[in-house]
DNA sequence: CTCAGAGCTGCGAAATCCGCAAACATGAGC
DNA sequence: GCTCATGTTTGCGGATTTCGCAGCTCTGAG
């Protein structure tokens, strides 16, 4: 979309509303943002400590109304603020991902997944692979075990294919600020 | 003042040094993490706006070490503190994972897909694909170019295969804290 | 018209961040 | 062993930021 320099438009509460409503698409999951909210998710993308009222400066709020936003947006799931790292730095010297062929139910098999704590990224997917998951592991021993004993036994699972990692070369969360 | 549940030994900086060493494999790029700088990974990786004081209490530092060495983290590209979000929640529609296969330089291709806006996520891979690049776009017909348009048209790529997602189950960023 | 709810603003008090100088540890060279 | 250079850590004010709260506005429901 075409975002001016910032927001100073989206002061106007009305504009919020407005945007609100053309743009909802009665998602249940997920509670619509409107152009404020979204220009402060940039804000947080392009540095994550920022001062709320340095993003109130550039969104055109008080710095009170955007610790709501913020705390609200966090609370609702909607984003995260975190550190991020390439994990081959931080000592997990195995990573890969498993695109996965499923029969039956994609989705329990996809949170039998989400429950494993080196799967990192589960996606469910038109194509090929009906699952593609992201994990991340110690060494090799460790991979051959999740991907072999843990996921090719989950009931459902018809087949696996697996793309060790072995350079990452972008990761970026920038979207938006293009 | 020692004392804490986490990382009390490494209050004592010959751990640092030992841990350095001991797993120092020589690696061109990244300059080694000890473990007090894991444990403050860990701690921004729970909360990326946690206060240098509270890091501090938890790793066995003071304050001003903790913030001079998350400062150090960031201006040496090893960690970022950002927002993240699910793309489909801010408005990008169509997002997919595309496989890539490569004749000649793998590496030359990656760079390029590396300077494009939408690509997200580069990874070279061992498998049948040579590149997992994520792909973020605003609509079906923004997706269609960047893969039909400008990727395919990259010298070197031989084949793509693309998996458009449905719906993202997962996606963490807490490793080691597990 | 009134009422309830949601969101924004302004404002002190408390907590946090920041820069700096001193203290300490380590490794190299002599 | 001694000294110097380097890199880290600590402690400390002062500047900023965060936090909680009360009051105000707008909107939709009844």
């Amino acid at each position: 979309m075409h975002s001016e320099p910032v927001a100073s438009r989206s002061a106007d509460p009305r504009d919020t509303k407005d945007s609100r409503e053309s743009r909802n698409g009665s998602r249940n999951s997920t509670p619509q943002l409107d152009s404020v909210s979204l220009a402060i998710i940039e804000q947080l993308q392009e540095d994550g400590r920022r001062p709320y009222a340095a993003i109130g400066k550039a969104v055109g709020l008080s710095e009170a109304a955007v610790r709501q936003r913020v705390q609200k947006l966090l609370d609702q799931g909607v984003m995260q603020i975190v550190a991020v790292t390439d994990p081959l730095t931080v000592g997990f010297r195995r990573q890969a991902m498993v695109g996965i062929n499923v029969e039956g139910d994609t989705e329990s098999v996809a949170d039998a997944l989400t429950d494993m704590s080196e799967v990192e990224y589960v996606v469910m997917t038109a194509g090929s692979f009906d699952l593609l998951a992201e994990i991340v592991c110690e060494d090799d021993d460790h991979l051959l075990d999740v991907i072999n004993k843990r996921i090719r036994a989950l009931s459902g699972v018809r087949s696996t294919e697996s793309f060790v990692y072995l350079k990452l070369k972008k990761q970026t969360y920038m979207w938006g600020t293009r």
